[in-house]
RNA sequence: GGGGCCGUAGCUCAACUGGUUAGAGCAUCGGACUGUCGAUCCGAAGGUUGCGGGUUCGAGCCCCGUCGGCCUCGCCA
């Protein structure tokens, strides 16, 4: 007899001592088979809920039992049985643990081939096999709580913004390529041979027009997509938690972003985050991290010993001061137990990134006297090293790393420096959730290559009002309505109050070297707007992915993402990017160039 | 595009300084077993050492190239 696996009475996560003696139908996978010979074998059934040892006994049920024999790992099966306690027997491992089905009857619903690895909670295969079996590897436990995670976090932001107020409106997927940011993915059109559309970068632009159509208060998960190297939180198409606000100014958004996240915390991990959120200049964090997402859960600031170097002898801290460089520090608490190994694997690690070497001192006590010790030590002299001790704030024990050279390459170098070592010493406490906004970001940087003025965020980023007459004579340094939230070391988002006046749009256009009419061809739509009457708005979008990968306590977001790429943007599982058919090229009026063809033709060959 | 680590059985790994027939655990298959829960015990089967070249009497190991994975710098308004 059939059994009705569409009356499922519970999950296979459900069942307590309480339920002993009902009668249940279950259906799941067979995540383990124990077979004790004459009488007795047991199944562990998994479903999305958990897993229910079912019991199989020849003697009371020997039609089941036998049936159960055969069962192997990821059978789909179907039982119907009782309820009984576990005696003795309790397995304190689950939560069903005190209870076992008794199997009156099993169906097999489909039968598994071998998986090509275990589907367990601890991960044994490589992530690429994972990948390419991912409908497997996503019966694991660990996969469906990152899944669920990012559920809930979908559904809690959903909430609050939705009872805030905003509008959850959808913008396009296919739309115009914008040469500026990142590199676009393309689409082709077949109703308009050789021309393309866009995946968006995001919805920048549509969200400023629907402030401009006055629906002041937007939101959407949106499906981003940029054609860029990825890493371990970067993916080709990612999503964002986008929204925007008409008639605000930065407070009013730095406030409605920092209560959805304390929202979000509270409904997916159930903690408590204080608001407002502390701020941080981004000179200031520049300063002392080197980043402009610094990691607030431990200390070791950069210290800048400018003046204590330049009265060294040290060549390379000379060299860097009279480049009109800066030399920095970190101080490692207890770092001078470091081997002279681990601290020649960093000096070849921090090379990697294009540090030209590592110098390094010890700190350590003689006859009641601080002393300097190895590396560099010989170069700090009389005075000197008690001032470098002083600014450190460094301690018999401690080490001390230096960095010489331009502000930024010393910043890039010792941050590096900063994360790998609290990493690595484990200096970063569990279960600390430093959340930090970034403002006063320079609207522009000065772009060695190009020799122009570039935008840090985006060319519709409002400066501070009272940057704007010094727009044209000094853009380093005027400041942008901008801002990034950043929680623990992590970028999560960013945002800016944008322009709303057609001539400040011109004019940041033209500073950037882009001419009114070039700005009208490529920003015909946001340029045509702003001429009827666009509200001051500004809006922020926050990284979903990001965001669940830290609530689940994972360090890449791959673990969040059902479907995921490779880090060449590939995906094992569908094999896609692929070939397409001639004649769907011919449809587009494309034609591979010759190059690709003979690489192609090279390929087919083998 | 650059740097680093990696690629050996279905999976995870081992194999000394280049040296006999490339091993182990798990999975698979067969058998045994009255309470297991990562069951246990006995047995079997399982290999183009990513791919292509080179050096050598001899290559999993050395060299060159190439493909793929991960981390990272550049890049990502």
């Amino acid at each position: 007899m059939a059994i009705a696996y569409n009356k499922r009475t519970c999950d296979c996560g459900t069942l307590r001592a309480s339920d002993i003696g009902k009668e249940v139908i279950l259906a799941g996978w067979v995540n383990n088979y124990r077979d004790h010979g004459h009488n007795l074998v047991f199944i562990d059934l998994r479903d999305r809920g958990g897993i229910t040892q079912c019991r199989f006994n020849v003697d009371t049920d020997p039609e089941a039992t036998q049936i159960a024999r055969t069962l192997r790992k990821e059978d789909v099966i179907a039982v119907r049985g009782e309820v009984i306690s576990r005696g003795e027997n309790v397995n304190p491992k689950l939560p069903t643990g005190e209870i076992e089905v008794s199997i009156k009857e099993v169906n097999v619903l489909n039968k598994s081939a071998t998986p090509p690895f275990e589907v367990a909670d601890h991960v044994e295969a490589s992530e690429d096999l994972r990948l390419k079996y991912r409908f497997l590897d996503l019966r694991r436990g660990p996969m469906q709580k990152g899944i669920i995670t990012r559920h809930k976090t979908l559904q809690a932001f959903r909430e609050f913004y939705y009872s805030e107020g905003f509008l959850d409106i959808e913008t396009p997927i296919l739309t115009k390529s914008t040469p500026e940011g990142a590199r676009d993915y393309l689409v082709p059109s077949r109703v308009w041979p050789g021309n393309f559309y866009a995946l968006p970068q995001s919805p920048q632009l549509f969200k400023q027009l629907l402030m401009i159509s006055g629906f002041d208060r937007y939101m959407q998960i949106a499906r981003c997509f940029r054609d860029e190297d990825l890493r371990a939180d970067r993916q080709p198409e990612f999503t964002q938690v986008d929204l925007e606000m008409a008639f605000v100014d930065v407070e009013n958004v730095l406030d409605v972003v920092e209560r959805s996240l304390a929202h979000v915390w509270k409904k997916v991990i159930d903690v408590d985050v204080p608001v407002p959120f502390r701020r941080m200049k981004y000179d200031e964090a520049m300063r002392d991290y080197g980043t402009d997402k610094p990691d607030l859960r431990y200390g070791m600031k950069l210290i800048d010993i400018s003046d204590v170097a330049r009265k060294t002898e040290f060549k390379v801290f000379q060299e860097a001061l009279a480049a009109g460089g800066v030399v920095k520090a970190i101080c490692l608490k207890g770092g001078a137990a470091m081997t002279r190994k681990e601290t020649d694997g960093l000096t070849a690690e921090i090379q990697g990134i294009g540090a030209g070497g590592l110098p390094l001192c010890k700190v350590a006590e003689e006859g009641g006297k601080v002393v300097l010790q190895t590396g560099i030590a010989k170069f700090f002299t009389g005075e000197t090293v008690g001032e470098l001790v002083q600014k450190m704030d460094a301690a018999p024990g401690d080490i001390l790393f230096f960095a010489a050279g331009s502000f930024a390459n010393v910043c890039k170098h010792l941050n590096w420096l900063r994360i790998t070592l609290a990493e690595r010493r484990k200096l970063i406490p569990p279960g600390k959730w430093e959340f930090l906004w970034i403002v006063d970001m320079p609207a522009f940087e000065w772009d060695e290559e190009t020799g122009k003025w570039v935008f840090l965020h985006h060319p519709f980023t409002m400066p501070h009002d009272e940057d704007l007459p010094i727009l044209e004579s000094n853009p380093g340094a005027v400041r942008a309505k901008c801002y990034d939230i950043v929680l623990n070391g992590v970028e999560l988002g960013s945002g800016s109050i944008r322009i709303h006046s057609l001539d400040t749009q011109y004019r940041i256009f033209r500073m950037l070297g882009i001419s009114d009419e070039e700005a009208r061809q490529k920003f015909t739509h946001l340029l045509t707007a702003l001429q009827y009457g666009a509200p001051p708005h500004g809006g922020l979008a926050l990284g979903l992915d990001r965001i669940s990968m830290l609530l689940a306590g994972l360090s890449t977001i791959r673990e969040v993402i059902a479907f995921p790429k490779t880090q060449k943007a590939f995906d094992p599982l569908t094999e896609c990017p692929s070939e397409v058919d001639q004649k769907q090229l011919d449809e587009l009026g494309i034609d591979l160039n010759p190059t690709i063809k003979a690489i192609k033709a090279k390929k087919k060959e083998k």
